[in-house]
DNA sequence: CTATTTGCAAAATGTTTGCAATCCG
DNA sequence: CGGATTGCAAACATTTTGCAAATAG
């Protein structure tokens, strides 16, 4: 709990370069990112500092994500049909997400890196593989459905 | 224009021996379906059929599209922060999309080939690279920028 | 001090739902 | 005819915005 304040501190520094004031709502959403590692939607991160101050509202928690996006501290994907996912950019890794039971698995970086290659020789095109999930079936539900993971496979 | 009745014909007569039935709403959300290739919108979809009945209203179309989704003749997918997009599970493709200027490129089925073997190789997921679309940034926008495409590269 | 940030309530956006009226088969 | 489908309006879920009051520096 104390190991990540060092890199909180960084990003309450960050926040002050830019300009930014610290206040009790970005301390404490800064706070709730460091301390577990997981996605959490705004809601869910609201709920965890309305804990500690009751009245931050979640348009606060919005309007500070999307600060500390574009300071490059935050990343938001889309795991689905839900809110928005939110994590600390350092964390980055993309996802699969099955479409039957909602199971995620997380995955490396390395996993993406022949397609971004091809993708830049072939397209131009930087990709970032985290921002939308890649969604399909699991192993366990590719045998409950005889539904084919993709319509055009064959 | 007729060269894809034929093709309509046979959606239509999915639906009659899915036990559903032939309506004008359906009728025209199919035709529209097949008269151009492109994604389109619930709303935009809904302006199509609405030139040509006034008062087929945009929850019919959400409705009918969730049915022949359910079918296998359509897909939507995710190609931005905005609405989703549909369009027939036939021509199913991956897509790039920038996320500075919103450029997007349609890419073949077999760009995914590999990623596709891995995942299930290493997760045993059968992966759709339909659903969600891959953000990142286009040559030109990568040119203005000095923000690279992947936070996490190098 | 004063510009930034906040809380609240309301708007905006995209999609879904309840229900009585309508239509297909 | 009878159940499936529709249109409408209202609900819903997520995110954004306007604005006066609070606050950081």
């Amino acid at each position: 709990m104390s190991l990540s304040g060092d890199e909180e501190e960084e990003v309450l520094s960050l926040l002050r370069s830019a300009g930014d004031r610290v206040t009790t709502p970005r301390r404490l959403l800064v706070r709730s990112l460091f301390e577990a590692a997981g996605h959490r939607t705004a809601e869910e991160l609201a709920a965890e500092i309305q804990a500690r101050a009751p009245d931050v509202s979640i348009s606060t928690v919005y309007r500070n994500l999307e600060e500390l996006e574009r300071l490059g501290v935050v990343t938001h994907s889309h795991l689905g049909h839900g809110p928005a996912s939110y994590h600390l950019a350092s964390a980055a890794h993309g996802h699969l997400v099955c479409r039957k039971c909602d199971a995620h698995v997380e995955i490396a970086e390395g996993f993406f890196a022949d397609l971004r290659r091809r993708a830049i020789a072939e397209f131009g095109f930087a990709i970032d593989p985290h921002h939308f999930a890649v969604i399909g079936l699991c192993a366990g539900c590719q045998a409950e459905t005889e539904d084919p993971g993709d319509i055009t496979a064959g």
